[in-house]
DNA sequence: TGAATATATGAGCATATAATCATATTAGAG
DNA sequence: CTCTAATATGATTATATGCTCATATATTCA
């Protein structure tokens, strides 16, 4: 039987995946390849962030399954997982212009 | 001209809200105001946080305008500021159903 | 007014986070 | 195989975050 209350893992799994949603420079990276794939390099000329800043924040967003990635020889692209996390992304987007 | 490049403020706006959204305790209060407006001692023995956490977490929800508040005597009662909240959680909690 | 109950707040501390800097890895060109 | 370009990683550091403990505030009731 199901008492209807968030259980703790739900909680922290839920938690987690907002949290990749909770900085801006990942908010910048995610909102960009919503538009298109990219490689690393035009991320780090789009966002003004460094390569290597870019880089560990690519990681994460990786290893949350929020962006998956494809080789083309030296050159690495990155773009959405799914359609869910821009449908996230634009949920958010619309809050913030809400408010004022 | 737009020029459909996501702007810094923007994207600190969206971080700044999602990261309401990043953190287990946070997210099990509002989960549970999602369900019904409830009073900040009740939100304590369902959290099993303690009252001092629950009230610092509960104050950085009103100030990011994700719930509001009614007063009844001594009792202060919670809920979620809008659906949009509700709906943000949704979002998060069926990404994290689909990832197994 | 004074006690009791409900909630809020400030200080302090331990941990988490995001950047930097230096260096490692990987793949293609020659 | 070496050189170079693109990307990734590890160590370190500064700041942010979330809790606890103690105390303050607010409202009701006697």
């Amino acid at each position: 039987m199901d008492t209807n209350q968030p259980n703790d893992l739900l909680c922290e799994e839920v938690a987690r995946l907002f949290k990749m949603f909770g900085d801006p420079t990942r908010v910048h990276l995610l909102m960009t390849l919503a538009q298109q794939e990219l490689c690393v390099g035009d991320l780090v000329a789009i966002t003004g962030v460094s390569q290597s800043a870019i880089s560990h924040q690519l990681r994460l967003l990786r290893q949350a399954r929020l962006v998956r990635t494809r080789r083309q020889g030296t050159t690495i692209f990155y773009a959405l997982a799914d359609d869910h996390v821009a449908t996230i992304l634009d949920q958010g987007m619309e809050h913030a212009r809400e408010k004022k």
